[in-house]
DNA sequence: CAAAAATATTTCAGGCTTAAAATAATTTCT
DNA sequence: AGAAATTATTTTAAGCCTGAAATATTTTTG
């Protein structure tokens, strides 16, 4: 029950903490975090296009590959990209006929095929990780360390809480389904 | 030149201050935004496409059409997407096709296509805004509202940082053209 | 052991996206 | 006015990406 003046000093100074329903600052936030990741990404991808004549799918999926030194299957290249594994085929397709990367099914499982950098491949990727990591430092250098610090903390936050989420929702669905 | 013990310790104790070159602590910041904006974005995709059969790019369209009474350029919503020209001329026509956007070339310039919602389209996107900023809550909600505060101003000074090393890069290239 | 279930990958159809070239219309310059 | 430059959009070719269906292989089960 409100009290007519409590509703008048709502409709004066509206806090997000008084208005039930309304999520407009996590939707500022949202917008402001996809605008930063979309201005990276596109001049990443222009700048791997101009001094490496390569696509930004090419140089993420050879640094999957440039961790390991046994090679990766095209699955836990897909789950660790977060992307299909019909995309990781295609990609990788690509990349064996320019002899960056060896494509040969497993000896003891045939369904399974491991990928690996060629000497070729590893040697041009390590290049590019290289102006790479100087790039995004140039991109960022308005921030101090205890900046990045802070920014890397709460975004740690963020990905719990979208974990948690996302898995929730997940959950519910495949109960629905069953 | 540098005396024998000032290189042990700096072996021992290697803060990115003392290491001039190494720029780890930004890519993994920017590794841990990417995850989470792929988080969120993939995520809303499947709801749009679940809840609404549709997909994020006819959504963010509608969006920048929904902001405004008279309609927008081609021009205008490519620019304020960050997508190219073409893009949207192919979104449009979906739209279009599904009775979502109204197209028609301005009166004054027939260069210029005006894109404004139809009635139908408004009051679709409208139903799905709302959803959407609920899911965006929902995402969001292991992090209290200080957080979001300081996430958000953090992101500003990131995108400010961003402008500036981008249009830095884009002058000295116009330069070397010149 | 053979059928069924599970697993790993590829194929397919369809949509998104881009850069560059082409088209169309307007504005500027002489 | 007429040529040249500029501006707005579309087209094109190529690559990325997805979900769903298909294929191939291995594991489990009866």
């Amino acid at each position: 029950m409100e009290t007519p003046s409590s509703s008048l000093i709502l409709d004066r100074e509206t806090k997000a903490s008084e208005r039930p329903g309304d999520h407009k600052d996590e939707l500022r936030l949202w917008l402001r975090m996809l605008t930063c990741s979309t201005l990276i990404e596109t001049e990443i991808r222009n700048r791997l296009r101009e001094e490496f004549k390569t696509t930004l799918p090419r140089f993420d999926l050879m640094a999957q590959l440039d961790k390991t030194a046994v090679g990766m299957t095209v699955g836990e290249v897909s789950q660790r990209l977060m992307v299909s594994n019909g995309n990781v085929t295609a990609v990788v397709a690509g990349l064996v006929t320019d002899g960056l990367v060896d494509k040969r099914s497993a000896p003891q499982d045939r369904r399974v095929q491991i990928l690996t950098l060629t000497a070729q491949g590893r040697k041009f990727f390590r290049a590019m990780a290289e102006r790479h990591e100087e790039w995004i430092a140039e991109l960022f250098v308005g921030l101090d360390q205890a900046d990045i610090a802070q920014l890397f903390r709460l975004l740690g936050q963020t990905k719990s809480s979208l974990h948690r989420a996302i898995a929730g929702r997940t959950d519910q669905a495949a109960k629905g389904d069953a």
